[in-house]
DNA sequence: CTATCATATCTATATTTCCCGAAATATCAA
DNA sequence: TTGATATTTCGGGAAATATAGATATGATAG
């Protein structure tokens, strides 16, 4: 949990996760992968958005992978990243109920 | 929103907020301030329960109050420390709404 | 007044975070 | 294979944060 929060201490980190709540009001419909495939929207694409490096933008979402706020598919060599929910309501429903 | 998440990244602040949060689970009946008052409970209380240092108490729980996630009470030469509980509530709505 | 306790602030140092550029790796296409 | 593009990893400097100890302030008891 300790985790999460520090994560989430990153204005860019913020932005990120909301651009993917509904990626297409952020996102060119090109760079969004269809729904069929679910892929969500790779990182180069969020990196330019976000105007970081390439190698922050890696760092970030590797970070977001692995504590459980993305979920990510790599797909020859693009790696696709989209939220995952049920992490995101399991620490609204921390905060509610335990904190 | 940042602030905030930066406050809660840190193990020692996270337990504080939950020992105020059932105050006579985890601390003696002595060192509660009555009801009526409402006043919470001391920072030296705190500090000894916590196990840090006197000016890193301090700090934390100056910060906590600053970002709203407590309140204060300054009475003679002690300051009682209590919940927000609407900022918490903010927080996870924020989390289920926004993010 | 003096001593003492609670708290706040100041100073200093160790640690962590931020974030980049460069190099390495992976994949695809010609 | 060569070249182009996407991503990851490495190394590091600057800035922010953490946290202790020393000191200051303020309240209270004797």
């Amino acid at each position: 949990m300790i985790e999460l929060f520090k994560i989430l201490s990153n204005e860019h980190r913020i932005q990120i996760l909301t651009w993917l709540k509904h990626p297409h009001d952020h996102f060119a419909a090109e760079d969004i992968e269809p729904e069929v495939k679910d892929y969500g929207v790779c990182m180069s694409v969020i990196q330019r958005k976000a105007g970081i490096s390439q190698s922050t933008a890696s760092a970030y979402l590797s970070s977001m992978v692995n504590c459980g706020l993305l979920k990510s598919v790599r797909e020859g060599q693009w790696t696709y990243y989209k939220r995952n929910e049920e992490k995101i309501r399991e620490l609204a429903e921390y905060i509610k109920g335990t904190l």
